[in-house]
DNA sequence: CGCCTATGTAAGCAGATGCCTACGCTTCTG
DNA sequence: CAGAAGCGTAGGCATCTGCTTACATAGGCG
């Protein structure tokens, strides 16, 4: 769990799973949307990998990357434990969510 | 909101969350519950603070630290967007909560 | 095979970070 | 006011971490 958080500490590493969470995608594809290198990536996909946010496939030569969905669930469980009434929020949060996503523009 | 996600990259802080998780504490209380040094604590409060995950209250010379509830609920507006039917469950469970929540709650 | 494509790995460097000791600043208390 | 209590701050050090430039590895194709 404590790799999960480490590895969400990295902008960059949110910024790859923003990528991700429209699906999948290849390594090579996945760095050309940054302005840094491509073996930064690869490492930050090894991190994210070890720390089980997304998973790993090979097609060939090529390596295709995804979101680990379940992950974020087990995120969502833990930061729980620190919020009593967690439920009534999660309520007003997801009436919220439901709204903003009827409407493109919400605000 | 990256700020959040580094403050939580250190175990020693989650670990000071929980134990603020259990009602409002003073800085030198939270120190004697770990085995480093209370300035190394102070450090800790202080990005949890600038996180925006724990509020501080001075009470003559003691600081009151509490955990920032709002926070884990920005939190989890966050990581769902990383989980595309994560709004159906989240949206299901507040529903569920809505009718236990009915009854007089507890307090 | 020989070479190209797609990626991971290694080594080294620079900046960030957590911890420690020493010290400074408020707020009580007598 | 003087001293103590409760905490934050500063400076220094060791470690971690992300980035870059080679280099290695593995599969695909003629």
């Amino acid at each position: 769990m404590q790799a999960m958080l480490k590895a969400l500490a990295e902008p960059r590493r949110v910024a790859i799973l923003e990528l991700l969470s429209g699906g999948e995608m290849r390594a090579g594809a996945i760095a050309e949307h940054f302005e840094t290198t491509r073996p930064a990536i690869s490492e930050h996909l090894r991190v994210l990998e070890d720390a089980g946010l997304v998973t790993q496939r090979r097609e060939g030569t090529r390596r295709i990357y995804a979101v680990r969905k379940e992950s974020f669930a087990e995120l969502r469980r833990f930061l729980d434990r620190f919020w009593d009434d967690g439920l009534t929020r999660l309520k007003d949060a997801a009436e919220e969510e439901a709204r903003a996503r009827r409407r493109p523009r919400p605000r």
